[in-house]
RNA sequence: GGGCGGAUGGCGAAACCGGUAGACGCGCCAGACUUAGGAUCUGGUCCCGAAAGGGGUGAGGGUUCGAGUCCCUCUUCGCCCA
């Protein structure tokens, strides 16, 4: 083995560690099929064509944790593939002419040359890509399974239009009404469209979130949001002479508050508006129809729009009081939420509040507070009480607290056969398709003739996958008008599965939040051909131990995701349900002015010239050093330069020791042989107890200490301390291999070791190593410090107060007092409380 | 408006169970080596004070022998939702 060069040379050692590595095939999983497993996982990335710091950051923490726990003797399953699928390569191909398929090969490679310069410790074996059909086959593959458990469904549905990418997407996709990729304006448009029936499993993923104790709880938080159970009831107030019969069936929450509604509000669209309208009111209810119907739902509820409506003539009948209540249409009630209709009680809600005061609509109350005090009159209201309280003026009900009351009046509602306790859920279902062409086909099929009302025939498994076909770019792929699968008659026309007649193939494609629902699994076996993935592997590897990405995928892929897996757990494919154990969400990389990178700022710091500058260590450890994983931070090119000054300290240590290169020695260590191993010891704790925190930051502090400690203990002489010294290297590189791979193996192969340090074990550090002889107690005088004093580390309580007791200064501080009481705290400290 | 998360030296941060606040790094200061230093090594560095001592974790209050940490009120920044 060689010895170590001079200079230390990161651009030089790390291409050559990072071959050796390859082909040892030291990362591939099944290393230790025996040994207990750790699937560490870090999102797909979309391979675009360069990296940057927050991809870096983003492995890393997998990295780290990947490779320790291989030397913690783990069967780790550490793998990487490509989102390859979607948007921007298509949208590239319109403007550039070059076929999505060619320029997602590029973007792969060149990605995958810089994750391999980074040192990450993934099983290429593995490597998946969702765009090639033996992967998306199994998305259709899933399609029809769903399908056939009618978890898929065509609906009309007003969608999302992007009116700068001319394809439909999903609600969590526009942001202020406008598109989250293009930033183009997001219109409403009816179209039909395939949708997951994800509602269905509202309750199980809302009550799954609780088993997901390792989860960020802002992300749980958010996912508790974005599902939005909530209980109320449904109300029918019957049409004042309605000559069907008309009932309106509202949704409320605070059915408590009833009492106190005082008119009711439709959607402008509510299909009842159409009835009951009177005629004197017609033109007037018709043109603010129109006039909402012309604005997005986001125009039309944002906070600061004014809350606008109109009378319709009609009255409708108030279950409990028999009161005439008047019907009106209004801008913040929608169609699609609940019932598109609301009970309005504007003394104890804000937004009735404020629309009764516009129009001049009466107030009624009916909920005081729980403290007794009282609401002014109504007139005098200067806004909602919205708080739960006691019911008043409430027939039968008055007197009973707002809970009580919303669950006998839900009561009274079902056995009076005037509506029921329901419960609302804000998520939709979750509607995929896409009129794009770089997607996986939805495998369904028109026949006029089997299917006159296109409901579609799914393609046999037989005939799976449907694959993608060869197009003529640039007259496929215009970005403007009809789905581009449409315009490629020699793939759109086939035979129908049924008749064998002529059928027309559906021409959009899935959303790729389906591609990335399941990836996980199918890492497992990546080329398993009979199903996704093999389920006696799931067995094995699931679920996935850590996950990690950015907090932008809370509800949209870590929703989807856990949907998924419920599906595939009830298909019989995987055991569990719940896909991650701990769920880990990085912080953002900024750039060195605190602002986002980007190249509108010019403030992008690009991950290649880092590692062409300092080399991959040093781009590892700064990023890891710089902050906990979850928190934000700013690139500082000084603390960059101290990461490297760290990385060539460690290496001008390893390169003056190299004499002591396999000396041995017997013990007993002592004095300076002996700080030594402490050292050493302690370092292996520090730093694999903050690596198991995921304290990465802190790993390294301890790795620096442990450098500065061997510094301190340079020029070892006597066998003894050489032997000392020989082990505390080899013990540095262990605790080094995490953040800095390639210098640990650099340094550990010069002393004399033939495999990568990786696959060594982590050793277990020595208790009696880690414990000073003298260790300091604070002295405290009624919580103030007052000193410091060592005492033996095992002493009792009464050999520390000796101890302390003897000391001068602790004296002056306690003459003359009278002790009243004497906190022991062993190991920190002890407290005199004294009085005088 | 609602939910969640932050706020600690000149800067990034640490303090895991309530127990010596500021580990580690950057920056800065001093020294050593050196033809040279923007390399490297050593020492110092929360604030006030010569010292003794005092003050100090966004603000205010509380619990406790003891609070960065727990509780209440508020300020402010960020993210998500409306």
């Amino acid at each position: 083995m060689s010895s170590l060069s001079e200079r230390y040379e990161p651009q030089r050692i790390e291409p050559l560690w990072q071959q050796r590595w390859r082909d040892a095939g030291i990362f591939r999983a099944n290393a230790r099929p025996n040994a207990p497993k750790k699937y560490i996982l870090e999102m797909l990335p979309y391979p675009s064509g360069k990296m940057h710091m927050g991809h870096v950051r983003n492995y890393l923490i997998g990295d780290v944790y990947a490779r320790y726990f291989m030397m913690k003797g783990f069967d780790v399953l550490h793998p990487m593939g490509w989102d390859a699928f979607g948007l921007p390569a298509e949208n590239a191909a319109i403007k550039d002419k070059v076929h999505p398929a060619v320029r997602t090969r590029e973007n792969i490679e060149s990605f995958k040359k810089e994750i391999i310069s980074l040192g990450y410790s993934y099983d290429w074996s593995r490597e998946i890509n969702t765009s090639d059909p033996e992967y998306y086959r199994w998305n259709q593959w899933f399609f029809l399974r769903m399908l056939e458990r009618g978890l898929v469904y065509r609906r009309f549905a007003k969608v999302n239009w992007c009116t700068g990418c001319l394809t439909v997407i999903a609600n969590e996709q526009v942001k202020e009404g406008r598109c989250e990729r293009c930033d183009s304006p997001v219109v409403d448009k009816e179209q039909p469209e395939w949708a997951f029936r994800i509602t269905q499993y509202s309750d199980a993923l809302l009550d799954g979130l609780d088993a997901l104790t390792q989860w960020p709880e802002r992300i749980t938080s958010m996912q508790r949001n974005w599902i939005g159970r909530s209980y109320g009831a449904e109300v029918g107030f019957a049409v004042e002479n309605a000559p069907g019969g008309e009932v309106i069936r509202v949704f409320t929450t605070r059915v408590d508050t009833i009492f106190g509604c005082t008119y009711i509000v439709l959607a402008p669209d509510h299909p009842l508006v159409a009835t009951i309208t009177t005629a004197d009111r017609r033109a007037q209810v018709e043109a603010f129809a129109r006039k909402m119907a012309a604005m997005s739902k986001e125009e039309r509820t944002a906070e600061g729009a004014t809350k606008e409506g109109v009378f319709t003539g009609a009255y409708a009948i108030h279950p409990f009081t028999g009161g005439r209540t008047p019907v009106w249409v209004a801008n913040f009630v929608l169609s699609d939420y609940g019932t598109g209709a609301v009970m309005s009680v504007p003394a104890h809600d804000e937004r009735d509040y404020q629309f009764a005061k516009k129009y001049g609509l009466p107030l009624r109350i009916v909920v005081e507070p729980k403290g007794g005090e009282k609401l002014p009159a109504p007139d005098q209201l200067e806004r909602a009480f919205t708080d739960d309280g006691v019911l008043v003026d409430s027939g039968e009900f008055t007197g009973l607290p707002s809970a009580e009351a919303r669950t006998k009046m839900s009561a009274w509602l079902e056995a009076n056969g005037k509506g029921k306790a329901t419960v609302t859920y804000r998520q939709r279902d979750w509607g995929f398709s896409r009129q794009r062409y770089w997607g996986t086909p939805i495998p369904i099929v028109y026949c006029e003739k089997c299917d006159p009302e296109k409901k579609g025939i799914p393609v046999p498994d037989s005939e799976l996958p449907v694959t993608l076909p060869e197009i003529d770019t640039e007259k496929v792929l215009t970005g403007k008008g009809e789905p581009p699968l449409a315009k490629v008659p020699e793939w759109l026309n086939t035979q129908c599965p049924r008749c064998g007649g002529p059928a027309r193939r559906e021409p959009e494609t899935m959303d790729t939040f389906v591609d990335s629902c399941w990836y996980y699994a199918r890492y497992l076996s990546p080329h398993f051909d009979t199903l996704p993935f093999d389920p006696q592997e799931a067995k094995r590897w699931l679920p996935v131990d850590v996950y990690v990405g950015g907090p932008e995928h809370a509800v949209m892929h870590l929703l989807y995701f856990r949907f998924w897996t419920r599906v595939m757990k009830e298909l019989g494919l995987s055991p569990v349900d719940e896909p991650v154990t701990r769920l880990v969400t990085q912080g953002i990389v900024n750039g060195p002015d605190g602002r986002k990178m980007s190249k509108r700022w010019g403030n992008v710091v690009a991950p290649s010239a880092i590692v062409a500058k300092y080399g991959a260590d040093t781009a590892r450890t700064y990023v890891l050093f710089a902050g906990p994983p979850e928190r934000d931070f700013d690139w500082s090119d000084e603390q960059v330069e101290g990461a490297f000054r760290f990385l060539k300290r460690v290496y001008a240590l390893a390169y003056n020791h190299q004499a002591v290169k396999g000396a041995t020695f017997d013990g007993p260590f002592e004095g300076k042989a002996l700080e030594i191993r402490r050292a050493a010891h302690k370092a292996l704790k520090r730093v694999g107890e903050a690596i198991e925190r995921l304290s990465f930051n802190t790993a390294i502090a301890g790795t620096m200490e442990y450098v500065n400690a061997l510094y301190a203990a340079q020029n070892v002489q006597t066998p003894a301390e050489k032997a000392a010294m020989a082990e505390a290297i080899r013990i540095l590189t262990i605790v080094l291999t995490p953040f800095a791979p390639h210098l640990a193996d650099e340094i550990a192969q010069a002393y004399g070791e033939v495999t990568p340090v990786v696959t060594r074990e982590w050793p277990a550090f020595d208790p009696a190593l880690v414990v000073d002889e003298l260790i300091p107690y604070a002295v405290q005088v009624n919580g103030k410090l007052r000193g410091e004093v060592k005492v033996a580390a095992d002493a009792a309580e009464a050999e520390v107060r000796a101890a302390i007791e003897a000391d001068e200064k602790i004296q002056a501080a306690l003459s003359g007092k009278e002790i009243k009481r004497v906190v022991f705290v062993p190991r920190r400290l002890v407290n005199y409380v004294v009085a005088g």
